[in-house]
DNA sequence: CGTGCCCCTGGAGCGCACTCCAGGTCAATC
DNA sequence: GATTGACCTGGAGTGCGCTCCAGGGGCACG
């Protein structure tokens, strides 16, 4: 299907490459593809890992969950939906739902939690203007 | 100063309630005084830790600087500025200035990653709309 | 043919931030 | 006066997510 009207061939990528375009150590994808959530992974005569497009695509995933705080074993749920086919769709789809209602709510209590930083912060520079000591509860 | 003009009397707590009060647990309350990060918690005559309502103020500010991501060090050296008296103000500001930043950029982050998740669950929706498996880079 | 270099495996180790535990003190309650 | 319960201390243990290491293999370049 995508070699249909596509122009570009196929290609692939070392370790090393997949490192440092998907921003996961070699270590770290070595360790991913042990723990399930990197599975069907190429290997070349010599026995080493050959990524792909899709892999990269999948690890670009796997990046955004994470750094959104999805731990470990809640991609290994994921990852085991995806290896599972199309019939878990809608079980991806719930996980994906409840993750980003997750992710909602962590960006309002930081927008709550930097509107408090910032009032520490004009505290502290009237403070400094006022240059003298203000009574605050705890500095 | 704060006795003038106030009606209520200065309360303490006991360590149970200093923990249901601040969120921390006991343990992580007497960790923290252990590490620098509670500093001239008073006893009683039994030797029990009695916090003020200073002491649960404080509180709150390393819980909304740890809950936004910042590491214990940078906590320690926060603290000990605020040990420091009034001179390390602008120091103080400068630290708090900075994690603003930081605290900004991960919501921008965390925005634009939640974009990607909904993409996501978008691609889902129609590939299960459509009812028949639908090529993609990496499910 | 030798020297590097990148990669392999299994398993140990690490940093962070707590969390738990053993053994003990003290005050209040029955 | 025995029990209970909250708290104390110093120190060991835990969970997460990597990260590092020893020992070894194969290929490419000079």
């Amino acid at each position: 299907m995508r070699s249909r009207g596509t122009l570009w061939r196929v290609r692939s990528y070392s370790p090393a490459e997949t490192a440092s375009r998907s921003g996961f150590s070699i270590d770290t994808l070595r360790y991913y593809e042990k723990i399930g959530l990197l599975s069907g992974i190429a290997r070349d005569a010599a026995g080493r890992r050959v990524f792909t497009d899709d892999d990269l695509a999948w690890l670009g995933m796997l990046r955004c969950l994470r750094d959104t705080g999805m731990p470990i074993a809640e991609l290994q749920r994921y990852a085991e939906l995806v290896r599972g086919g199309d019939e878990t769709t809608p079980k991806r789809i719930a996980l994906l739902r409840a993750h980003d209602r997750r992710v909602e709510e962590q960006i309002a209590r930081l927008r709550e939690q930097q509107r408090k930083i910032q009032e520490k912060i004009h505290f502290y520079e009237d403070a400094a203007a006022t240059a003298g000591p203000v009574a605050d509860a705890a500095t």
